[in-house]
DNA sequence: TCCACAATTCAACGGTTGTTGAATTGTGGA
DNA sequence: TCCACAATTCAACAACCGTTGAATTGTGGA
């Protein structure tokens, strides 16, 4: 995409080579190829830059692919967090429908994120599973914090195991994010656009309904046009 | 792992080199290096033959990919489909219950099998989630059937959509079964042994809380020992 | 006994990968 | 003006990949 003049290939280029431009280029490529197919090849392709430029500005694929990690899930640990704060006045069930936002929000927009926390890195090479448990965990334990405080305000049945339930929550979100657009309106049977506000909308009213002390009440944040089943 | 008398290393061996014998090393391998990570020299070395041995009882790495996938997800939905006989005599609520057990019993023994049906692979090349899908969605049909029929009986709420609420109940059995025994104690606070059937147990519980008509009665067929919360 | 053939390995092909060291060049400060 | 240096590309490396065609050898049937 880049053209350049003959003879004058080297040397700094009129408008610097980012690293946030770096890992545009490989959050792209990451989410078509998978971690372990993306090539640093490829992602210089797509940045239009030398393959050079990632040992340059990082140390290697491993180096930038911790660094996408960072950029990726920072702000979304940095919004659970703030969510677990003990003096928000919401209730805990709009909360928890927040996290579900959260995720979307930050996750659902292109393909690319979606890609990023996906179990094949859980569950990928040593270092990764590693960087990526170390950064998730305190996220975790701030939402099952919110969930204990359900229990204690009789919100939410006693016999809820917290952690459980912050994992099946956040789990079953990120499932969503990944598959409903794919499987798409053969589900649901609904154009694809929204499916996955419905099939979100539905998971959390059974989830909520499943640790409810009051399963039956109404949720009022939930967006209006619900009319899940045709 | 397999001795040759030098000189003497080509022809037939003492012992064939099975289908079967290939796809059990196409199993471990596909699954400590994901479907994309995989060589065939690395199966071919698991196996303890040669590569070329891939090309002459299946067609490549792709054929080879398609023959493990008959293997493994067949028998899942042989029982899959068996669950949604109308003349069962069981309840609704049991025979989905056994739907967690019959993943647990066939995609739970080894780490091999969790990798195969993983979203890596749905979303991964073209082919292949073609073949996939072919494959699991009468299962999900299948299951929603039974969903519907727990409606009509008013075992489960009229509202439930039982597409999105079988495909709740069949990823989250397939997410506990690859992450909970990673993320193992931690979350569930037990022994790893335990983590596993204790995670199913809640997430079951909360499950038909969250879709069935009448959930505070007992799940009597669920095993005894459920002391989920410490 | 001999032979056709199934089963297996070998060797090589062209292609791609991660990585590195050297070469190049624009630019900001002395 | 000149120079040190940051930013960039180039070229090459060894390793590995999927695939193929030829060579080899045990074995069951004629």
């Amino acid at each position: 995409m880049n053209r350049t003049l003959p003879g004058r290939t080297r040397g700094p280029k009129v408008s610097k080579v980012l690293q946030d431009h770096l890992l545009d280029a490989a959050q792209i490529v990451f989410a078509q190829e998978g971690i372990r197919g993306a090539s640093l090849r490829a992602i210089a392709r797509e940045a239009g830059c030398d393959p050079s430029m990632i040992y340059y500005h990082f140390q290697g694929k491993e180096g930038m692919f911790e660094a996408l990690l960072d950029r990726t899930i920072g702000p979304v640990v940095a919004d659970l967090m703030a969510l677990a704060n003990p003096q928000d006045p919401r209730s805990v069930a709009e909360r928890l429908w927040r996290v579900i936002c959260i995720y979307h929000a930050h996750l659902g927009k292109s393909d690319g994120l979606r890609g990023l926390v996906r179990g094949e890195i859980v569950r990928g090479a040593e270092g990764i599973q590693e960087s990526i448990t170390r950064r998730v965990f305190p996220t975790l334990e701030a939402i099952a914090g919110l969930v204990k405080l359900g229990i204690d305000r009789d919100e939410i049945r006693a016999d809820t195991p917290p952690l459980l339930a912050t994992f099946f929550l956040a789990r079953m979100e990120l499932e969503i994010l990944d598959l409903i657009p794919v499987l798409g309106p053969r589900l649901a049977g609904t154009p694809a656009e929204k499916a996955l506000p419905m099939a979100e909308q539905a998971w959390f009213r059974l989830f909520w309904r499943g640790i409810a002390r009051r399963p039956d009440e109404a949720l009022p944040f939930l967006p209006k046009d619900s009319g899940v089943q045709p």
